[in-house]
DNA sequence: TACAATTCCTATCACAGTAGTATGTTTTTA
DNA sequence: TAAAAACATACTACTGTGATAGGAATTGTA
């Protein structure tokens, strides 16, 4: 169970397509304001769009759009997008022992950690996001210069 | 913030010999009940050893136990032994934007998915696995070859 | 219709961490 | 004295992360 920058970075691009109108971000948008690589970016959206996170618009003026209200769009799908299924990577079926969990105390904590990372992730959804997001860019805008 | 296998074999080995007696338990012992590979699991109890979780015995008839009772050793030290600290690595100081969290509404996710995991880790003492472990001994015992 | 902006596609790369192996040495008990 | 054990150190194979590079296909706009 591991968490990179590519959750990182993928929420953060699309809480800013969130907290924007309906017209399509581009990558290299989303890039320059968070100083995201701009060709990383783009991987991480092609994911996302894989995973039917996003809609692409493709040629001039095009970017990426959500593929379903914002409200509907859990951090969880975004980190499952990206990442990989939430799951303990531990005390899987290979492991002969670990088979028959009935022989694995430990195994217990490992499931619990991960239902609960997969709690907090489903709990907070892409709207509640950008609002917050909103109110943030409105108290203390970032600019291009920080104000140091 | 990742969770591997060090923190699975440490975890293993720590509450097996928990579940034992007050006499060391040596890494040998340790390493084939669980099919950890023996120096492997000798390093991860170095690290343990190091960071105050067990002391060692040395000599012939050695081994590890624990340096504290184990109703008051929490998985959490375990694994932060093991893992170092469970932090979200990202949204880190580094970063020139996030640095002023205020920007940054994605942040308050990654720290309530470290709370939450600290939180689930901290919760569970290797007194409580090794009282669910005698009993699964007890009902289930593990035997080199299983009885498929 | 040309051009610029954009997504899309594929390949490559440096680096770090994981998981493990190897080869001893020191210490201690029996 | 021999065996069992911790301790120390170095090495290796592999994988994933976090990129970079170069172009091809698509599409709005002047």
């Amino acid at each position: 169970m591991r968490l990179t920058a590519r959750s990182e970075y993928g929420l953060l691009a699309l809480v800013e397509i969130a907290a924007g109108g309906d017209s399509p971000r581009s990558a290299r948008e989303l890039s320059e304001r968070w100083e995201i690589p701009a060709k990383f970016l783009e991987q991480l959206l092609a994911a996302l769009k894989r995973a039917g996170v996003v809609r692409s618009v493709r040629g001039a003026r095009g970017g990426y759009v959500l593929a379903s209200p914002a409200a509907e769009i859990s951090v969880l799908a975004v980190v499952e997008a990206l990442e990989g299924p939430i799951a303990p990577s531990m005390c899987a079926r290979e492991s002969a022992l670990c088979a028959q969990s009935a022989h694995c105390a430990a195994g217990a904590v490992w499931g619990r950690v991960s239902d609960a990372v997969r709690d907090v992730l489903s709990s907070a959804t892409l709207a509640d996001l950008a609002g917050d997001q909103r109110r943030l860019d409105a108290v203390a805008p970032v600019t291009k210069e920080p104000a140091q």
